[in-house]
DNA sequence: GATGAATGAGCATTCATTCAT
DNA sequence: AATGAATGAATGCTCATTCAT
């Protein structure tokens, strides 16, 4: 009986997605994946150079959509002109946007790239969407601050506190809801909280 | 040339404490920690049993006034009769400031405790400081929602999802700052962000 | 160049055998069975989970028989009523036909099991046979001295020193020989050595 | 305050003498040996070059009169013209003597000379007295079957064989009873056992 | 004399990876 | 294509022995 390239290709991945979920890229175990995946783990090999180039073959298409997304939305915000708050953080819509959509398609997936990429190449993604976060963040600081060098200063902390704990926290809805509507709603949810919080704080400043 | 007994230990300690906080508790090495701290690796077991009583050394001194605190505002709300929203919420700020307080003198083995513990027995930590958080909002839920069934349900996965955030966040400010004042401040920024979330979040509702 | 398991894994249990006939369970090392073997030491755990069940594959499969014959001596010994030294004396000469049978299909598992087990969950078995002479020798010493207090304690002392070398004895002949029918005939005369000194012995009491 | 180096080495002496008791000299812990000593690791080799050298101050005198004894019951034996059976086996009566005789004084070391000294280079010491034993009984053997090379054969088997048990019995009594009389009672009886066996053994034969 | 810190080789075990079949 | 045996380096840990103090 002889099985099928593909279907082996396919049990494979389902089994590494479901061990990389599990016990992330460090811990994650080949043997436990060829066992998983009903071969053999000298097998995997066939399919994948290494434990690297199957992490890669997970979380690397949903990362290319990522990474273009975010690039875009980069790139928006550092062409954007305006001096509108309200204006500047609705980027953060765009980022959640994106990150719900992507959830659509590629939930686990995400979920590895994440939250689970420790020690494997993508371990940057994560700082690096606190990085953008921050950057939109900035802006407004900048804005409601400039030329107060001391609060401006205060100011940059607290952004780069505020991007950090946004993004972790949609990692970990990410991580603990498996299903989209729930996800959605719940992340719109924390975005709202954030939003008025945010605004709540600015305006107090 | 000899080094003084104490001078090691407090080497091996500091070795541990950056190694542990770089890899956690199962993937730090004892040979990296053994190199770090300028001794061979059998040396380190002179000065601590094995991993599980060195990391205890590390964490077990902050965890028991963690835990004691913990303890301690945890019966406070069991028996706290009060159906006042904003009371309830005030308990946050009990926990914010128990953890503040600690950070001060241990502000490298709380972020241990709490973000690389996995595969010790302090594992739990986190996760039971969770529960605390959302025993917290529960309460408020249920009172902003009790008799309506489906907006319950919904209310108590929102819960669920704001106590983990919560935390993750006041882990993640932890892990970002050693600065005492900082934190403090972003902490208290933090929470300010949250409470107001949520309650313009519930006011919707 | 490849071997086949089956062979392999015959290495790897004829060097065990070997190891822990030389060394015992506990000196014996991993690294020298598999060095034997003529295989690296990681390859060994693909045969054996790990030491313990290696010896436990060794010497496991000849302790459950034996372990079944003795229970049923025992429960022989336990239900007999009778009175008559001699017919009490005759279970030696089962438990000796059980040990003299089991040698011939596992001679030196039968030895490392008696005489190398120290240091593994076998190592009671030894001790629980001498229990078990005792328990026969001491039956006959309580009809001869029964009523004389003093004779008494001093008999149940000489009961549990020949147990103990009659017991040693066997197994110092399993250790020597490796052949059965050799070991058949000696073990038969070294009983037969016991069963008239321990007569000649009784008798001038 | 200042220990004196005679009590110092004695104490050390002491601890060994239970700690190879106990552990046998490989499983002896030279470290273990040093705590129940009072004093630290280190300074067990002030007095002591190795474990080696500790072993050898503790068996070391005992085994000089034992083995002188020994010479001289060899020589004894290897110069006896007659070939008068009980006359030859009362050189048993020697041996035994002698070893009850050292027990008096050395009961303990004498029990790890014989019992304990695996690993060491006084392991040979069992072997050598089975030796000797064979050789009493090999001249007992040789004059009841002389010219029967079958039966002669096979009597050497036995006689090799008697002289181990006979051997391994007195070892495991000394291994077993820590006071002189009951000591001598014991391998009395053992020997009378065995003086009446073989009797009756050979005898039948 | 004595300390006890330090060494380094040893142990059992795990695991990503390679490769003969 | 696939197997699964094999490797070798890594892990946590122990212990006889050495040596600066």
């Amino acid at each position: 009986m002889q099985i099928l390239k593909d279907e082996v290709r396919h049990n494979i991945v389902q089994a590494a997605l479901s061990e990389f979920k599990r016990e992330g890229y460090l811990t994650a175990s080949m043997r436990q994946i060829a066992k998983s995946a009903g071969i053999t783990s000298g097998n995997v090999y066939r399919y994948f150079k290494n434990k690297e180039e199957l992490f890669d073959a997970i979380v690397g298409p949903v990362h290319e959509q990522y990474a273009a997304y975010m690039q875009e939305i980069s790139q928006e915000i550092e062409h954007s002109r305006t001096r509108d708050a309200p204006e500047i953080l609705s980027y953060f819509r765009k980022v959640e946007g994106t990150i719900v959509e992507l959830f659509k398609s590629y939930s686990s997936e995400l979920m590895i790239l994440l939250n689970r990429s420790d020690g494997s190449k993508y371990e940057k993604v994560k700082p690096e969407l606190v990085d953008l976060a921050f950057s939109i963040l900035d802006k407004v600081i900048v804005i409601k601050k400039s030329g107060q060098a001391r609060q401006l200063q205060e100011g940059i902390t607290l952004a780069r506190m505020l991007a950090a704990t946004i993004v972790e926290g949609i990692c970990l809805i990410l991580r603990d809801n498996e299903e989209g509507d729930t996800l959605k709603r719940l992340i719109d949810q924390y975005m709202h909280v954030y939003s008025e919080g945010i605004a709540a704080l600015l305006g107090q400043m």
